[in-house]
DNA sequence: GGTTGCCTTGACGTTGGTGTTAAGCCGTAG
DNA sequence: CTACGGCTTAACACCAACGTCAAGGCAACC
């Protein structure tokens, strides 16, 4: 398979696929003509790759899991490494989504106040829910 | 007031502010030398500027804000320009939380699907909380 | 005159994941 | 012969908010 057709199939581009060969996480032979042969098992390395980055994982943090998926595991979540950055990645999130929530709540109290000092008090307050 | 002062009453650095100035946001008079001369008004603009943007604001959706200040308003946030900002905002952190909430529930999906394929099933599940 | 410490503009570096030329090789088909 | 599509490497462009030189002017003090 050459890097058009998996960039293709892997619904993405050859450029992406070159960068992430530079980083060392898909692997490629090559053609007598230097042209990038890949194996059949490329294509799942890649979509591991797409799900983890999709999931705001960088490019290092996915490396274990190219890893553990290369040494022949169903999932690339079961090795000790993998779950060591699946928990430093929950616990970020969760520091994130906690920052976050923080958040929401000063831009609400802004808009209320905002609100509040509007020039027709018909309602008294208007406090969106969620 | 000089760049070095203001920087330092409003904990950033002359670069930072210079930045700020060089998108419209902080105002400076030059002195005969050609040395940026800070109103004291401009302070707060900093604060201002400082403050949203560690809640996720960038220099664009600020402007709204410094320009209410300006006017001579008691806060930044009582224009309908920046309320319609904060609107927007809300909405864009509303839907972020979705998404790393969405997030955050893979991640410990995979985390307790490969921790129930560990060779120890002593204790059936370790599900953490929150 | 020399040093120190402010200030000035200009411009490149950072971080990540690509998009986008540029210049050129390989192979096939007309 | 030429055209065309796919491949190669190299390298710049992008977004945001600055950090960090570089080279130089201005002001005060010794």
């Amino acid at each position: 398979m050459l890097i058009g057709e998996l960039a293709e199939r892997a619904g993405t581009s050859p450029r992406t696929l070159r960068y992430y060969e530079e980083h060392g996480l898909v692997r490629a032979g090559r053609d007598a003509n230097g042209y990038r042969q890949y194996d059949d098992g490329e294509l799942r390395v890649v979509h591991e790759i797409r799900t983890l980055l999709a999931s705001g994982f960088g490019l290092d943090d996915i490396r274990p899991f190219v890893e553990c998926l290369r040494a022949g595991n169903s999932a690339g979540h079961v090795c000790p490494d993998s779950v060591a950055v699946l928990r430093r990645k929950i616990a970020e999130v969760d520091d994130y989504l906690g920052q976050l929530t923080e958040v929401r709540q000063r831009l609400h109290d802004q808009l209320d106040q905002a609100l509040e000092n509007r020039s027709d008090p018909q309602e008294t307050r208007c406090r969106t829910r969620r």
